[in-house]
RNA sequence: GCCACCGUAGCUCAGUUGGCAGAGCAGCUGAUUUGUAAUCAGCCGGUCGGGGGUUCGAAUCCCUUCGGUGGCUCCA
């Protein structure tokens, strides 16, 4: 008998030494709660332990592993799917993988499911938890499965049979459910300990929309109720942070009907908030020797043909509106303008490189089922910025770029992010050295900063190799923000030129860059990011100041007056109601600092300040607190 | 765009089998002059998203349209 070797939670047990039988492995194996087991990059049934091959260490999985818990959630998907065929019988099932937080199966039925039914479906995937069916695994040749699946009806699945290369395939059963699957499944159903169906949608088969739409309904499981809870609690703490109701509450933006879906009015406070963001991008900006520009919102279509956006945009532009029998086009991008600034003198290689940026306002068509509060429009403002550099310049520039980026979102709170670059896809513009050169470029750059960065082959833009940066907020949640993209076509389609000291002409290399990517889904980030607690620096108002009674108003109005010409955003609150109330006020409105100005105070002259948490701060008089201030905001703590 | 759900006062939401449109908060007025997250009272506020239909009668049922939400596809 071939011997195996288990590594159980670090202790290595070989079933052919010490009298150890695999009778011996299964029971110590149940006793932590394995759910499989792993061979290499292999994963298997625990039944399956007999028949392992090879002589490599074996691991059992547990569900504190990522993989484990991917295992328990894609079993418990397969119960969902079994309830949902018990209380359901015509219903064909399709596919009910395992995501990022949870499950999904989808499900061909005539009706949807509504909140109602998911609670039945919970209570029956209970009873078959209950019951314990043990998953079991047969493998078949792919013709009888798909005369299996046949016989059941179950089309979806001998649709995916079909596109199998594999002669044989395998199907996991479970109280009578039957069910294609790769598999490894945990060993029965009463190993699923926590699991919350969440909600239902629709989605289409394959994800293609010319396919049928089928009823989804999202799932998720934890090894504990503790961590479902928490999970849970999560879920509450993201709706209490939802960037729409927190812009309705602080009074930041609106949307309206009868304005336009995907359009953002930017009201005081989001305004004040926009507004610091752009004093602080523009200035970074010129500090960074960027020049910057504005260009116009249309232009004649003519542009936009030779751009190539007609051909590759088309869908994303709207309809062209008619200027003195011309076709104009609202723009859906800067890039255009900045090349005929750069074009509109002869560049030298000494002018190199040339930055341009702007806050450009671009409009997309988006269809109206992705529309989504300020993280997806149809009007926003981009910080584009173009570089036009030499090919030995790419590398320095790209260096540059990622500290630029990294300082602005640094400075906005985001401490963490993800790095990817992409490579040339299948379909592509310019030469395959350039390409070579360009994604070379900007992997040198990466390992110089020494980001660590994932690769992602073939899913660079077609004009070009690109860096994406996806920040991560305060709950850990991935944005896509920035974006650096080395650019092949538009040069070559605008005849884009600079003299090279050989006195030839030469074509420039253009690289986009986006920071925060736009302006509105920046700040859609930020307000949840910050739960609308911004910062000092970013705060519309910075300070509240509160009168206990009528008697402070004027010592009130002077600290007010002062604040103010300091240039500190402050408002007051001098109301006949209690100081309680006005204190809740200003929390709720999020406001850093509350003045509270009692008698105590305007007889010392001095000031006390409450902290947005609560916290209390004493100065001895109002410059004591401006400097205070004032040391907070430029440090944009 | 597609599927589902939703749209009632500025906001959050009740409104039973079709039978007189409600509450809290906000706003306004008055009383109150208050020390670290809601003082009390009164008042104002609605073509029930728009249009059409069924009905003696529609917030409620049907059709249509606009918008929102969650997904599907794409993306800043």
């Amino acid at each position: 008998m071939e011997s195996i070797v288990v590594n159980i939670e670090g202790e290595v047990i070989d079933s052919s030494a010490g009298g150890r039988n695999t009778d011996d492995i299964l029971k110590r194996l149940k006793k932590i709660n394995a759910l499989a087991l792993k061979s290499g990059d292999e994963y298997f049934d625990i039944s399956s332990i007999g028949e392992i091959k090879g002589t490599g260490e074996i691991t059992a999985v547990t569900i504190d592993s990522k993989e484990g818990l991917g295992i328990c959630r894609h079993s418990t998907s397969h119960i969902m799917a079994h309830a949902v065929k018990d209380l359901y019988p015509g219903v064909k099932v399709a596919i009910g993988p395992s995501i990022e937080d949870g499950f999904y199966y989808d499900f061909d039925i005539d009706t949807p499911f509504t909140p109602e039914a998911l609670t039945a479906i919970e209570k029956a995937m209970q009873k078959i938890i209950k019951r314990n069916n043990p998953f079991v695994r047969k493998t078949m040749s792919r013709a009888d499965a798909i005369k299996l699946f046949k016989d059941l009806g179950e089309d979806y699945k001998v649709e995916l049979l079909e596109a199998i290369e594999a002669d044989e395939v395998s199907l996991y059963e479970e109280g009578g459910f039957i069910d294609l699957c790769r598999g490894p499944h945990v060993p029965g159903t009463s190993s699923i300990r926590a699991f919350k169906l969440l909600k239902s949608s629709g989605a289409y088969w394959r994800g293609d929309e010319k396919n049928k739409m089928l009823q989804r309904i999202y799932g998720t499981a934890f090894a504990t109720q503790e961590e479902l809870k928490k999970h849970i609690e999560f879920l509450d703490e993201v709706k209490r942070r939802d960037h729409r109701r927190l812009g309705r509450e602080l009074d930041l933006f609106s949307i309206h009907d009868d304005i336009g879906a995907g359009l953002i009015l930017w009201h005081p406070n989001g305004a004040m908030i926009r507004k610091t963001i752009e004093d602080f991008w523009r200035e970074e900006h010129i500090k960074a020797d960027y020049k910057l520009l504005y260009t116009p919102h249309i232009a004649k279509i003519d542009l936009w043909q030779k751009s190539g956006h007609l051909d590759f945009y088309k869908e994303n532009m709207y309809t062209p509106m008619d200027i003195d029998g011309a076709d104009y086009e609202i723009k859906p991008m800067n890039c255009p303008f900045h090349i005929a600034v750069y074009k509109s003198a002869l560049r030298s290689y000494r002018d190199l490189p040339i930055k341009y940026a702007e806050l450009g306002t671009v409009y997309r068509y988006e269809r109206s089922g992705v529309l989504h509060g300020l993280l997806r429009v149809r009007g926003f403002t981009q910080d584009d910025a173009h570089i036009f550099c030499r090919v030995d310049q790419i590398e320095s520039e790209i260096l540059d770029v990622l500290d630029f980026t990294i300082y602005v979102l640094k400075t906005f709170g985001f401490e963490k992010y993800d790095i990817y670059l992409s490579t040339r896809p299948e379909k592509y513009v310019g030469t395959p050295e350039n390409w070579e050169i360009a994604t070379e470029a900007l992997r040198a750059a990466l390992e110089k900063k020494g980001l660590k960065y994932e690769t992602d082959p073939g899913e660079g833009v077609f004009y070009g190799p690109k860096i994406d940066i996806k920040v991560k907020d305060s709950l850990n949640r991935q944005w896509q923000c920035s974006t650096i993209q080395v650019d092949f076509n538009l040069p070559k389609r605008f005849s884009v030129t600079y003299r090279a000291s050989d006195d030839n002409e030469h074509m420039p290399i253009m690289i986009h860059r986006a920071l925060m990517g736009s302006l509105e889904r920046f700040f859609g980030i930020l307000i949840e990011h910050y739960a609308g607690a911004f910062p000092l620096w970013l705060s519309p108002v910075q300070v509240s100041v509160l009168t206990i009674s009528e008697r402070q108003a004027d010592y009130a109005k002077e600290i007010a007056a002062s604040l103010l010409r300091a240039g500190i955003r402050v408002e007051t609150d001098m109301g006949d109601e209690k100081i309680n109330y006005k204190i809740r006020q200003s929390s709720m409105k999020k406001i850093p600092y509350a003045v509270l100005i009692g008698d105590k105070e305007m007889e010392a002259r001095s000031l006390t300040v409450r902290k947005r948490k609560g916290e209390n701060i004493s100065f001895t008089d109002i410059k004591n607190l401006l400097s205070f201030m004032r040391e907070e905001i430029e440090s944009r703590r």
